[in-house]
RNA sequence: GGCCCGUUCGUCUAGCUGGCCCAGGACACCAGGUUUUCAUCCUGUAAAUCAGGGGUUCGAAUCCCCUACGGGCUACCA
């Protein structure tokens, strides 16, 4: 009797998938790995003025990086293929025909003009229009028409959309894992078009009848469609399937790390932190978007901080592997408000990742920065760097900054250290230093610093004015 | 404007079935220690009259109401 649990990300592939994204597709992922379901990747194209070409591979090779894997979806099929609506658009009119036919539906004729002229005028009275029982029966539709004018506007080929008929004054409810029952009166609905003139389907109908198709249990996404997940509670049931509707869980959103408002790309570049997994360049703009893998972080750790914004666990533990985060993850424990994206604990995170690495893995890291820089350098010497300059750093790309002059000669140095630190006899403290270690029986840090010292106690110097000078 | 959701240290949050909370942890901050510098690391300090106001109760951060503030939605976008 139990349905497998599934559960679905379903993007639209308008750009790069925000940070703010891959914590949706992570919730649903630990969720649906917790009760060993099904994850299916979907993408909801419906709206082809803002298709972006490219934004559909961004999707999947950043969940890949983050290492959220989909059992079904556009990239590796499934049996309830295909995944992308555009390639789905059959499937739509038949469910659109049948609420038409039960009367919970209603083609309408209004152009668009004709509608912004009604919500102009609606605007000079300080209202706002909203097509609805209050004014469906003043409008171009199958509802006002005769049905011989009805006929007559579809055979001539005339445009028109499909609109749900929201009753008046019903208690529509809306059970929430996160929030509990949410009520609505149906009277503050509009009646939303399910069908667009282009033929497609919008959002709404075609996200219903996939999650329905699809067998989908769960739906789980961001807060932004909590005041739609009525109209689609409502659509379950004048479709008849209200025994299958999926349980519903809306995600807190992800807000600026100062000032109000959601996170955005633009904080991101006012800032100086990533809001995106991977670099993106826009393909009109050419304008390019950093991507945490590009600036140097661990995907455990964008994934061990994206998992603890807006959810916790319980305990004082903070660092977890994708494996312990399925375990742990429950929507009990997922907060209700909105979370302050912290680019700082963001670092942290990376930090205490980039130190239970071994050598070896920063070092391949660190080699491919070398060579793009254009340093040839020996292996077995880029991991000794690593390991010495490691915990100084919180990203790898910072690893340069930290330890290039193991590879080159500095360029530039500080000018006001030198003044301080530099005196007449420091070349030669310096060139007597240098003697000694050339001098040493080895090469230990005790053993040249017994030496050094003994030096510095026959000079009766300062050991100051002897190792700021070496250094 | 209307509707919906929310509101605990600067930030993420613990606290949810009322007393163990004059509120705990982490990040950031500050101070001390280690490092003869810096960073790391360790220790510690400071930091929320629990948005405000009313209730209910012997007792409320925890339950109820109001207000304020924040967020979201309000397209033939998703």
């Amino acid at each position: 009797m139990e349905r497998k649990i599934r559960v679905r990300f379903a993007p639209s592939p308008t750009g790069p998938l925000h940070i703010g994204g891959v914590r949706t597709a992570l919730y649903n992922y630990l969720f649906v790995k917790k009760f060993g379901g099904d994850f299916i990747l979907r993408i909801e194209d419906t709206d082809q003025a803002r298709f972006v070409p490219g934004a559909e591979e961004y999707i999947i090779e950043s969940l890949n990086w983050c290492g959220i894997k989909f059992d079904e979806g556009i990239h590796i099929g499934g049996q309830y293929a295909p995944y992308r609506q555009s390639e789905r658009k059959e499937i739509y009119r038949q469910y659109a025909d049948q609420l038409i036919e039960n009367g919970s539906a209603y083609y309408a004729f209004d152009s668009a003009e004709e509608l912004d002229a009604k919500r102009k005028e609606y605007e000079s009275q300080k209202q706002t229009f909203q097509y609805s029982s209050a004014n469906r029966s003043s409008m171009n539709n199958s509802l006002t028409l005769k049905d011989s004018e009805i006929k007559q506007k579809i055979s001539n080929g005339g445009l028109y959309a499909i609109r749900l008929k929201i009753p008046e004054n019903k208690t529509i409810e809306v059970n929430d894992l996160i929030r509990g029952k949410v009520m609505v009166n149906s009277s503050q609905l509009d009646d939303k078009v399910l069908f667009k003139s282009d033929g497609f389907p919008t959002y709404h109908l075609a996200n219903v009848v996939d999650d329905f198709l699809m067998k989908v249990t769960h739906v789980i996404r961001g807060e932004e469609w909590l005041p739609s997940a009525p109209l689609h509670v409502l659509l379950y049931t004048y479709l008849g399937w209200e025994n299958e509707m999926p349980q519903f869980a809306h995600l807190p959103l992800l807000l600026k790390p100062d000032g109000n408002g959601k996170l955005s790309k633009r904080d991101g570049d006012r800032l100086g932190f990533p809001v995106f997994p991977l670099t993106w360049t826009d393909p009109k703009t050419n304008e390019i978007s950093s991507g945490y893998r590009e600036s140097g972080y661990f995907p455990e750790a964008v994934v061990n901080m994206l998992a603890l914004l807006g959810w916790n666990p319980g305990t004082e533990k903070e660092l977890f592997s994708m494996e312990e985060l399925i375990q742990a993850f429950s929507f009990d424990r997922v907060g209700k408000s909105g979370s302050r994206f912290d680019p700082e604990k963001a670092k942290w995170f990376n930090h205490q990742y980039l130190l239970k690495k071994s050598n070896e893995e920063i070092a391949n890291l660190f080699a491919k920065i070398l060579e793009e820089k254009g340093i040839n350098s020996d292996y077995s010497y880029i991991l000794k760097v690593c390991n010495l300059v490691k915990e100084r750093v919180n990203l790898v790309s910072e690893l340069w900054a930290q330890s290039s002059f193991f590879f080159e000669a500095p360029k530039i140095f500080d000018e006001k250290t030198v003044k301080d630190k530099w005196k007449e006899n420091s070349a030669q403290f310096v060139a007597e230093v240098k003697e000694i270690i050339n001098n040493a029986s080895g090469f230990s840090a005790a053993l040249l610093k017994e030496s050094v010292s003994e030096y510095v106690r026959q000079k009766q110097l300062g050991m100051g004015q002897v190792m700021n000078a070496l250094r």
